[in-house]
DNA sequence: TAGATACCTTATAG
DNA sequence: ACTATAAGGTATC
């Protein structure tokens, strides 16, 4: 398979990007690192590592391979990588805009400052889906290891630049997996959850990407529908995947936060605590504020 | 409808 | 070494 190369100048996007805090922050679990682990805890962003990932185009697995040299995106695929970085790393996000418009607080803009120039990712429906059915109770560096067990078990393979990768598994693919198989992998109960949720997609019962288009709280709804997916992943799978960048999903750490700084927006039940952290975050992109923030206390 | 509890597995703390 | 605890929660009662 042949390979392109090619490079984007991040001079000509808005405001600051930085791949690593973008990739390794634990919004996306599809990507690897070509030079080792990632998450080492080291603490360090700005690296140049590559990263690796395997894309579909039209159906056809493609990897595509990126690091950041300052300000410059080099990149290497079997395809052209130009709109799919663009698009899945959010190039186009104006940082300095969304942070103008969210709202003045020390904590968040703490979280801004200590990793600023991280974006939100936009990764496809179904893997995203999966990837947060499996972080129940999972530190971000287990829930990318499933993944990657999960892409070597059952998804397709590619070659490239004279190696193996694996694609992550279609929906009828990860269908096709039996429970036993999705325990030995290490998902313990998440197992029949992956298992019954792949089953409905594949079964045309319902697919994620009809959220799209619904008023955040109905496509919140639409996609509580799948098992294994409550309000928090929910709202995972629309900021990370859905364009929805007003989602705030509830974890632990923004849990913690909300207790500690701002006390008036916890209404006991998810769907009220909600709505009122996302409007303490300035309503339209309060996912940005709750991602820099999650990261920054993780 | 709000509240309590079980659930797999692993890494880390004590 | 060994046990307790907690990890980007959800389903069920």
């Amino acid at each position: 398979m042949s390979m392109e190369r090619g490079a984007l100048a991040l001079s000509e996007f808005p405001g600051p990007f930085d791949l690593q805090s973008t990739v390794e922050s634990g919004q996306s679990y599809l990507w690897d690192r070509a030079d080792g682990e990632m998450y080492d805890e080291s603490g360090v962003f700005g690296g140049d590592h590559w990263y690796e990932t395997v894309v579909r185009v039209e159906g056809t697995p493609a990897v595509v391979r990126v690091r950041q040299v300052e300000d410059r995106l080099e990149w290497e695929s079997s395809v052209d990588a130009m709109s799919i970085l663009r698009e899945r790393l959010r190039l186009d996000d104006d940082l300095p805009a969304i942070r103008a418009a969210t709202p003045d607080d020390d904590v968040v803009e703490a979280a801004f400052d200590a990793s600023w120039g991280m974006h939100l990712v936009d990764d496809p429906a179904f893997p995203s889906l999966i990837s947060f059915i499996c972080s129940a109770q999972m530190r971000v560096g287990r829930i990318h290891g499933m993944q990657q067990e999960l892409a070597r078990a059952f998804g397709s393979t590619v070659e490239f630049d004279g190696r193996t990768y694996h694609a992550f598994p279609t929906p009828e693919q990860l269908a096709a997996a039996t429970e036993a198989e999705l325990r030995d992998l290490g998902l313990g109960y998440r197992a029949p959850y992956v298992r019954d949720t792949a089953k409905m997609v594949a079964d045309g019962e319902a697919h994620p990407d009809e959220a799209v288009g619904l008023a955040y709280e109905d496509a919140r709804d639409s996609l509580t529908r799948f098992v294994g997916v409550g309000d928090k992943v929910a709202d995972c799978v629309l900021l990370f995947a859905l364009d929805y960048l007003e989602a705030v999903p509830l974890d632990t750490w923004i849990r913690t936060t909300i207790e500690e700084y701002f006390p008036d927006c916890d209404r006991g039940d998810y769907a009220d605590t909600s709505r009122a952290i996302r409007e303490a975050f300035g309503g339209e992109y309060a996912g940005y504020a709750q991602t820099y923030v999650f990261h920054y206390l993780r």
